[in-house]
DNA sequence: CGATTAGTTGACTTGGATCAAAATTCGTGG
DNA sequence: CCACGAATTTTGATCCAAGTCAACTAATCG
């Protein structure tokens, strides 16, 4: 097959209605295993004992690529299915009726999407891909159906809401009390402990929103969120280049903002 | 039986300590009967068949009297319970290392408190009473194995906890990106909304809760919170006195924060 | 290689914080 | 039931952290 059918290919998947993506058929292909993932220990299947880990492989969750700058789901779009990041980075956003946006989260590798959905069985928020991504479409209805032979795979989700509840306390309380340096230092904190959850290096990464998201996610402007960068720099904390950060003493960084926090 | 005999066993009520309170034995004493609860299609049960509503009574969960001021959990108390409550009004708040606190939600009759404590077996959160109160204590690990039988009940906790995360996703908009008015109005009308939804007036109510945990709630400081209220007066939007609040055009009022909203 | 987008930096403004004081309400013990 | 001290609320004066506006640079991409 020469390179050029494979990109015909390819691109003849990439516009697969996301209906027919979802049929048992067009999953089987590539169906997502969580027995053998990488990321089995981080993500849905984290905690759970190995015949239930096994009972989620039957469900043959179907595996999406997502290009850079799409649209995973809608807020409002009907809910039917959770998604776990297979690969790369989404955004969770919010939208005002004249038109302010409020970034409500970043997703990596190994997190869950949606569960904002089960409540009114619509979308609640708009999941837009960061960088070119992988996701596994997890069937709510399915999974639940599952929950009901298995206490552990019932409080499986209860579990992950109340963690996400807990996120959100902590960002609320970000938002509430905290001043521009304590945000961008929580912000990168947070990443920094979630990267490094995953293998990666805790002390340097390459962030893979812009500014203005940052700014958004932590109630600043995209100027602030720079001059504090910067500010950051100057004090000797950070190595900026660009999305690149280097964050020179982690301990040290992490000790001061832990304590001090004003 | 002397009024000072009566007091002097209600001082004993108070005084028993939090295990025994919940023993089946003091529970049944006065345990809660979801059927026939006023609160019914707001609570726990909402949206549930009278089967299931059957189950939850059967539990017969202990209702408890917690004084105006007085601590239902701290924030790392092991979760065991979630809390409905029956009358009055609550304050969930988290606390930094430093002190500063940031209130994380408020609770009237008929709202859940302590799903926040799922996801680590501890409460996250410390919840206060705000004036004297009634609360019924659910057993967690009990309402979990009811659900094991019913996929109606299974469900129940996943949509309250959607919901909550719904809720604390708009507060997240509320403190990125409104302003003092914004912020104020929005709280208003939400506890307009409850209130309504509770069979009280829509337009006039009596807040629980000080300037302070306002502001607190609305990442503002409390001399904010009481000017914007003064501002609110003047432009004739509203009439306040002291705690005692009336929204004097209530469509007006929320048409011009639903739309403008800056 | 222009054109668009993302990021930085500077100058200036401002909304809400801070500090302070007075007015009002509340709780408690005598 | 009253009085006194503590807590809450309001209002004014001042300040400052972050927002706004603007200019410029650097990277990205048809």
């Amino acid at each position: 097959m020469s390179a050029a059918t494979i990109e015909a290919a390819a691109r003849v998947l990439r516009t697969i209605p996301i209906a027919a993506a979802y049929q048992p058929r067009a999953a089987a292909q590539q169906a997502a295993n969580c027995t053998t993932c990488h990321l089995r220990d981080l993500c849905l299947p984290c905690g759970m004992n190995e015949i239930d880990t096994g009972r989620l492989d039957a469900l043959m969750f179907a595996r999406r690529r997502i290009k850079a700058g799409q649209i995973l789901y809608h807020e409002g779009d009907r809910f039917a299915f959770l998604y776990a990041v297979r690969s790369g980075t989404f955004k969770s956003n919010l939208t005002l009726p004249d038109g302010r946006e409020q970034v409500t989260g970043f997703h990596i590798a190994g997190e869950l999407m949606g569960l904002d959905g089960v409540a009114q069985g619509n979308h609640a928020s708009t999941a837009t891909a960061l960088e070119d991504t992988e996701i596994c479409a997890i069937p709510y209805a399915q999974l639940c159906e599952l929950a009901q032979g298995s206490a552990g795979m019932q409080q499986l989700v209860t579990r992950l809401m109340s963690r996400e509840l807990v996120r959100e306390h902590s960002l609320m309380l970000l938002l509430g009390s905290m001043n521009s340096e304590e945000r961008l230092a929580a912000f990168l904190l947070n990443l920094s402990r979630r990267y490094k959850a995953r293998g990666y290096s805790a002390s340097e990464f390459h962030l893979r929103m812009s500014r203005a998201e940052i700014g958004s996610y932590l109630g600043l402007t995209l100027e602030t969120v720079s001059r504090t960068f910067s500010s950051f720099q100057q004090q000797g904390l950070l190595e900026v280049d660009k999305r690149h950060i280097r964050i020179l003493d982690l301990v040290a960084f992490t000790a001061s903002f832990e304590i001090r926090l004003h």
